[in-house]
DNA sequence: TCCAAAAGCCCCACCATAATG
DNA sequence: TCATTATGGTGGGGCTTTTGG
C-alpha cells in the first residue's frame, strides 16, 4: 500500500502543480484538495501557515519557483530583472526572511562565529571581547557566545562542541589561561579555532598583544629610574600572559647584569596582590616591583600603605594594563597601557584572514603595550621601613 | 511530457527507499548496498560520515532505533532503563551532540535567546552578562550575543532585528541606560524582551535588583553612624540604577529629617569620582557621601587624599557595588554587594517563565544588595581641614 | 518497551529542461 | 548543433512527530 499511495499523493500534486507554481508549496497546502478534480473546496485558504512565510509563500505569491526566490535571496544570476523585481518587491510585501537554521542545515555554513569566553570577566578579556563582537558584526557575522567562569577542560570541550554543531564558521577562544587553550587545540574541532594566546601554539592560530615587549619596558623604566632590586609579582602559572611578562622582565633584569629573584605569585585579584604585598616587604633589599597586573598592584599598594611603606618613596610599583581606575590608586599608578578593544578587532581580523585561507597565517604584528607614567614610580630613595 | 518524468523520477527514489530501514540515513550511508539482499557487505563501514555523529550513527552503534535515541536525547518516557543506559553510553562514546540546526527546524525553535549588551563592559554588567549566559546554557540554549560599546537608538534597534532575523526565541538587554531598554521596548521584535531595568517599564518584562533599598540601606548606615549632612554623588542622568539610588537615598533623608542636598553627577568611572569629590570637598559641611559606585568612590578617596582629608576621620564614604578591588581601597570602602551573577540567574529564569507563559509575568523578588562595612566610615568625628 | 516508516521543517546544490540565439 | 540564459525539479541535511505494529 505504502507504493500505491506514494505514488499517488506523489502524482496527484505533481499533476496539479504543473499549471501554478510550486512543487513542495502544493504538498503541503492542497494536500487533501489534491486531486484536480476535487473542485477545490479546500476551505481552510489553502496554504495558511499562521507562522512566518517560507520560501514557497513568496514562490507562489511572486509567480515563480522557489528556486527562482532562492537565487534571488542569494544574488544569484540566472534571473531575469523582471523577474528579480517581482520577486523582491513579494518578499517585502510578505516581510519574508529566510530561516536560519534551514540555511545553516542546507549550506553547513551558519554565519555564525563561536566565542568562548572562560575565566573571570576582567577588564582586559571584557574589552577584547567586546571588541571582537562588534568587529564580527561589522563583518556580517553573528557571535555565538559560551561564557564559563571557570576553565574546566571538559567544559571547554563541550563548548567547543556545542559551536561545532551550531554550524560556527570559526571558534575564537578567549581566556587567559594556557588550559583554556590546550584544550581547545587538542580538538578537532573541523572548523578553525584562533586564540588570544601570547605562547606560540602550534596547530592553532592565535593573537595576542606582545606582553614580553610590554614587561621589558616595565623593568627598563625601573632600571633606567636606578633601579637594582626588582621584584616581580605574576600572574597564576596557568596564565600565558603571566609567563610571557615574567620572561621579559627576567631577561631584562639579566641583560642589565641584575639579580633575578624568585617572583611571588597571585591570581590576578587584588586579594593575591594584597598577599604579595606582605611577603615582598619582608624584603628589606627590594626597591622597586614589577606587578603583573593592576587589580594587584593595588593589593600590594595596600599591603604597603598598611604596613607603612612609602610608594614611591621606599617602593616603587609598576602594574600592567591601566585599567581605568589606575590613574586613581593611592598613589597614581605608573604601569602599561593595552589596547583590547583593538585586540578583540584584530581577532576577527584574523578570522577573517583564516576564513579565507586557511593555510596562509598572516601572522599579524602584535601590538605593543604602551608605558604610562604615573606616580608610583621613581628613583629609589630611602630604604622601606 | 513533464508528467511522465515527474512521475518516474519520483517513483523510483520512493520505492528505493521504501526497502531497507531507516530513511535518510541508508540514503547517505548506506547507498549503493541499499538492496536488503546485498548481504551487507556495505564495506565502508556504513556510515562513513567524517564529520560529526548523527543520530542514526547512535542508533546504530547501540543497537537501537532512531526513535529510541531521539526519545533518550528528549527525555521521553517509553524507553526501559537498560535501554537508556546503553545509548547514552554510546552517545557519550561517540561525543554525539544533537544539530541545533535540525533540531530547530524540526522543533520551529531556534534555542537561542538573544543578548544585547549595550555599554561600557563594567563589572556589574559583565557578571551579570555572564551569569545569564551559564544560566542560559544550563537551561539548553544557546545565547547569540551583540555587543555595543554606546547605547545609540539606532544601533539598538538593529540589533533587535538581526536577533530576530535570527529567531532568537527572546531577546534579553542588559544596558544600565534607561535608552537602552526605551528604544527596545517600542519595537515589536515579536518574540519576548526582558530588559535589566529597575524602573517600572510598561509592556516589558524587566529584572533589577533592588537599588532603592541598597541605597536606603548606605544611608540609613551612614545615619546610623551620627551623620547629618550626607551627599551623594549620583551616576549618569539616563542611568536607572542611578536614579533608584538617588531615590533612596533622598527619601530615607528626609524619612528621618534631614536635608537633601543636591547630588553631584558622575559617569560611573574613577575619573568622574575625582571630580565630583573635589566640588564636593569645597562643602566644609557635609561629614558623608554616599557614591552611586566603586569605581567612582576611588576617585572620590583620591580626591580626598590630595586635599588632605581624611577618611573616614574627615568624611565618611560608601561606595556601591562591591567590586573586587573595593576591599583594599585607601581605605578599604564600605559598600554594597551586589549579586551579579544572581542577577544574571535571574535574567535566564525569567526568561524561562516569559517563554512558559508570557502572560502570566511571575514578577520574580529582587535581590537586595548588602552592606559590606569596611574602613571607609566612621562616625563624623573632626570637621574637613 | 520498542521498532519501522514516512511526513514534514526550510533551504540550497546540482541537474534537467525550455526557450533562445 | 551547441552555448546561453532562465527556470523548474530532486535530493538531501538531521531531527521530531505520527501512525502502526
Amino acid at each position: 500500500m505504502n507504493e500505491t499511495d506514494a505514488s499517488s499523493r506523489a502524482d496527484a500534486p505533481r499533476g496539479a502543480s504543473v499549471a501554478p507554481g510550486g512543487p513542495a508549496a502544493e504538498a503541503s497546502a492542497v494536500l487533501g484538495g489534491a486531486e484536480p478534480s476535487a473542485a477545490e473546496p479546500v476551505g481552510p485558504e489553502a496554504s495558511g501557515p499562521p507562522g512566518v512565510p517560507t520560501m514557497f509563500d513568496v514562490a507562489r505569491a511572486a509567480g515563480v519557483s522557489h528556486m527562482t526566490v532562492s537565487r534571488v535571496l542569494n544574488d544569484r544570476g540566472g534571473v531575469s530583472g523582471a523577474t528579480r523585481e517581482r520577486v523582491r518587491r513579494v518578499i517585502a510585501d510578505l516581510n519574508y526572511t529566510p530561516s536560519p537554521a534551514a540555511r545553516a542545515m542546507a549550506n553547513r555554513r551558519s554565519g555564525q562565529i563561536g566565542l568562548i569566553q572562560a575565566g573571570r570577566p576582567d577588564y582586559g578579556p571584557s574589552n577584547a571581547a567586546l571588541g571582537f563582537n562588534e568587529a564580527a558584526r561589522e563583518a556580517g557575522y553573528t557571535v555565538s557566545q559560551v561564557s564559563m567562569r571557570g576553565v574546566d577542560a571538559g567544559a571547554l570541550t563541550q563548548a567547543v562542541h556545542r559551536l561545532v554543531l551550531q554550524r560556527v564558521e570559526a571558534i575564537v577562544v578567549i581566556s587567559g589561561e594556557r588550559d583554556g587553550v590546550e584544550v581547545t587545540r587538542g580538538i578537532d574541532a573541523g572548523v578553525p579555532i584562533v586564540a588570544v594566546a601570547s605562547e606560540d601554539e602550534p596547530g592553532m592560530h592565535r593573537v595576542s598583544m606582545d606582553q614580553y615587549a610590554g614587561a621589558v619596558r616595565a623593568t627598563e623604566h625601573l632600571i633606567g629610574l636606578g633601579h637594582r632590586e626588582i621584584r616581580h609579582v605574576t600572574g597564576p602559572d596557568d596564565s600565558m600572559d603571566a609567563a610571557e611578562r615574567r620572561r621579559g622582565w627576567a631577561d631584562t633584569l639579566r641583560a642589565h647584569g641584575l639579580e633575578v629573584r624568585e617572583p611571588l605569585t597571585g591570581d590576578w585579584l587584588a586579594a593575591s596582590g594584597y598577599a604579595a604585598g606582605r611577603d615582598l616587604l619582608a624584603d628589606v633589599s627590594a626597591t622597586a616591583v614589577f606587578v603583573g597586573n593592576d587589580q594587584m598592584s593595588i593589593g600590594l599598594l595596600a599591603a604597603c600603605r598598611e604596613a607603612g611603606v612609602d610608594v614611591p618613596g621606599a617602593l616603587s610599583v609598576i602594574g600592567f594594563d591601566d585599567i581605568p581606575e589606575a590613574a586613581f590608586f593611592a598613589p597614581p599608578l605608573t604601569t602599561l597601557r593595552q589596547d583590547f578593544d583593538g585586540l578583540g578587532r584584530d581577532i576577527m581580523a584574523t578570522v577573517l584572514d583564516v576564513l579565507r585561507d586557511e593555510a596562509a597565517a598572516p601572522d599579524r604584528t602584535e601590538r605593543v603595550p604602551e608605558l604610562v607614567v604615573r606616580a608610583s614610580t621613581a628613583p629609589p630613595g630611602r630604604l622601606p621601613t
